[in-house]
DNA sequence: CGTTCATTTCTGTCCTGGACAAAGTTGAAA
DNA sequence: TTTCAACTTTGTCCAGGACAGAAATGAACG
């Protein structure tokens, strides 16, 4: 309905939004309370943000995503946001996540990123390439994209070229259907969905019978897909972008919705570490993890 | 931050917009203009949707995908509602578009629609399978959405079965690149990908290097990405849902940041049967004519 | 009768500026 | 050290007004 692309690639409130996942009303208080962004006013009236103002925005995120404060970061110059990510980063990741395959995430290179790809699902096995090449590539990926050193493109191939080789790993899987049945998906605004693909091409291999949604499905037609499907597990996915907050709130409405005799699983960067409580969801702090809550089932479904 | 769980069943307004996808804006406004919807108040004041408005809204927004005004639609009652969904149905489709493996679009089918997928293609043969047996299942998907017979969660199930048969599919061609060297991608506003996956499974077959990066790349890493990664052709997906006008203003923005040298194909349900005027841009009616197109630019490039 | 163009109506998004509860922080008491 | 109360920060919500672009309507024309 909007998306005038505007011309001098400055863009609107909604396109800032869309690009840097800060709402509108965020964007409009951050201006009132620290002055920053402070964009341009078009013809009308309404807010041009310039493409740098929305670059730094980028970093802002980043940084609140590792947990600083707003006062701290929306109002620094671009220059100390960028002395923060890098002290952050090693205070927090500690290990540089060294990756052989990342010098292959260009566009001209992509069809040795995917010749790597599968030659290391052969050599590794599809549990492990999961666990020890695609993971931490993605932290990698994620890395060099806060850097600067990765394009938007080239993010967007990098996912699409791991979908084609773990999707073509988990269809050999099709048909071994075991239980616990799971339901796999996101919540409406989570749009990563290679987090669920991780979790299938680790489950799929155990003989678990796995179905993925893909992502976005909204709370209410999870329950009714759960229900009206017979699952014993629905599983959810959240990217290091998703909300903590809202993860766990979403988590309990879901929980309240399903019966009891259904198990959710949450897992995902955005769940990591914390140690919240969330009575009638099992956390699965990582991919390993998530075998043991899968045994951990069939030992409780076996009495 | 928000999230009360909603205890009677009522949602909050964020929780209405992420489930019906209706803005925030545009509920208050409709409340206002309309009368509906009409949400109770919180002790703060604040709006709490009941389930059944929430259903309601889910009605109307199907309506208005379906071309009509919001004046006729968000204040009728329900009755008249599922009137105009039969009615408009009728209309529009007029082509049942029977499809044999729409019965098993169903969460507890899963595994008979992974199955009859993987052995239409078989049968068919990758090109054939995608314009026979998807292409008429995906517009019989839409067609039995519209009518309500569909779940969510069965539609997202129907297109992450697509994709993994579909991929698997292309993955055989890895490596096999010839020219044209073709980027498949969509705008940032459009976020269905089976389009493109349906051509990519077209032109592999045919021995030219297709390269998608999904959904939702800003047409200003497009332009970084075609001529940074030596590509001849790019190639956009719009569906059905896609507004019309916006496809031919973002094509030809495109197409002025584009060197000439690089051609731009599009296709997609938005633009099917248009009287589009667009220089510059090679407009793809369907499967078929994407093959002509291949042809073509291979004829000119000969000379 | 079908097209093209101008005018009116409809509709979604944006605006300002105020309010408030939940989340985070601090510091004193146990 | 832990616990809890008081304080500060921060994101979301609200009201109600404005307006541009899309859709519908009507007029002029071939």
């Amino acid at each position: 309905m909007n998306e005038a692309p505007e011309l001098e690639g400055a863009l609107g409130i909604s396109a800032v939004e869309r690009d840097t996942g800060v709402a509108k009303d965020t964007l409009r208080v951050w201006e009132r309370r620290y002055g920053f962004p402070a964009p341009m006013r078009d013809a009308n009236g309404e807010r041009l943000y310039p493409a740098a103002q929305v670059e730094k925005l980028r970093l802002v995120r980043r940084l609140l995503d590792q947990g600083r404060r707003p006062a701290k970061v929306v109002g620094a110059d671009v220059e100390e946001l960028r002395a923060l990510i890098v002290e952050g980063e090693a205070g927090a990741g500690a290990t540089p996540v060294p990756c052989p395959l990342l010098q292959y995430v260009r566009l001209h290179r992509s069809a040795e990123l995917a010749a790597a790809l599968r030659q290391a699902l052969l050599r590794q096995g599809l549990q492990g390439f999961v666990a020890d090449t695609i993971a931490p590539l993605n932290q990698a990926i994620g890395e060099a994209w806060m850097r600067g050193e990765i394009e938007v493109a080239e993010e967007h191939l990098y996912t699409e070229q791991v979908q084609n080789v773990l999707r073509a790993a988990i269809g050999a899987y099709a048909g071994t259907g075991a239980p616990p049945r799971v339901l796999l998906s996101t919540f409406p605004d989570e749009v990563h969905t290679l987090g669920l693909l991780m979790v299938e091409a680790t489950l799929a291999p155990e003989g678990a019978d796995c179905l993925s949604l893909g992502a976005r499905t909204p709370i209410v037609d999870l329950r009714e897909a759960a229900v009206g499907g017979g699952f014993d597990v629905v599983g959810l996915s959240f990217s290091a972008a998703y909300p903590w907050r809202q993860a766990l709130d979403g988590l309990l409405e879901l929980r309240a919705m399903l019966p009891a005799s259904i198990a959710i699983w949450a897992g995902g960067a955005a769940l990591k570490g914390r140690q919240k409580r969330l009575p009638g969801v099992r956390v699965v702090e990582d991919l390993a993890d998530t075998l043991a809550a899968l045994r951990e089932w069939r030992a409780a479904a076996a009495d």
